[in-house]
DNA sequence: ATAATTTATATTGCGCGCAATCTAATTGCG
DNA sequence: CGCAATTAGATTGCGCGCAATATAAATTAT
């Protein structure tokens, strides 16, 4: 006879992925919180700040794409950015349904300081590059596999 | 020389695994949503049910401890499931500073209804079930190697 | 036993995250 | 061209998630 596995409790807090998932995205927020502290970010914000510290200048629905967001979060999200004089917002010319982001001066020299917010996280993570590298691309699979299931 | 790899672009949002963990998290939320809204329980609530399906007549700290909430989170939510005739509060007689959770037979029979979950959550994961038991492991494994560092 | 400390829950306030709805601009189609 | 359909963003409302604070009960120290 088979030894029982997890599969056969289905209900079961613990062998439910999807609350590891969701466990270890609060675990996250937690250790991010103190260093985002510093630097007066909010991490969905810092995760803006990313985006924009990669390409300056983009519409609001490419930040959204990128980080699977929609307007209704991003809009008051970017409003405190902009109140905090991070960003800009600019209705584009040439597409006036546009609203464009671009970084302020402040917002450029924050990305010094951001500098040493993954190391700590690494460090917190007490796990080598190689492995995170490993799970993280794990885990983008399978997000990429739910969201196509989403996309039908 | 050698190929760079991710771990020399830190701020790169696409080499973070936090985002992998965050963007995933939303995933879920989103795949669960519409199987969620069939039994009228938003996927926290789902969380606590599964709490209380394992064992009846928890402290509300209990379930706060398993699933990483506190009372600020906690409280709320239980009144709406109360409200919505699910469970029952009731202040512990042997601790008068606890408050008790028992499932009504409303929230018993609702267990029936949340068997079909699981098994739809798994077609979309596109994944096999070992597959998903190894990965979630791993990311358990982190989760608390984080809870460790936030708990110095 | 009384006071100080700790513990369990509740409350308030703020920032997401998202559905639903709205407006205005652009595109597509006849 | 002119009108319908699409698209970008804003707004409203609700439910978390958590910090900070409050309250009351239990525990510990004295």
């Amino acid at each position: 006879m088979a030894r029982k596995s997890s599969a056969d409790f289905p209900l079961r807090l613990d062998n439910q992925i999807c609350f590891a998932v969701y466990s270890t995205a609060h675990a996250f927020n937690r250790v991010y919180k103190p260093l985002l502290d510093k630097l007066g970010l909010t991490y969905p914000q810092y995760l803006v700040m990313l985006v924009l510290w990669e390409r300056d200048g983009v519409a609001v629905k490419d930040i959204g794409e990128r980080l699977f967001l929609d307007s209704g979060t991003l809009t008051p999200l970017l409003k405190r950015l902009e109140a905090a004089d991070l960003i800009k917002r600019t209705r584009s010319t040439e597409d006036e349904r546009q609203v464009l982001i671009a970084l302020t001066a402040k917002g450029e020299s924050l990305r010094e300081k951001a500098r040493a917010v993954p190391q700590s996280i690494l460090a917190a993570s007490a796990c080598s590059v190689g492995e995170l590298v490993t799970m993280k691309n794990e885990i983008v699979a399978l997000r990429d596999r739910l969201n196509a299931v989403l996309g039908e």
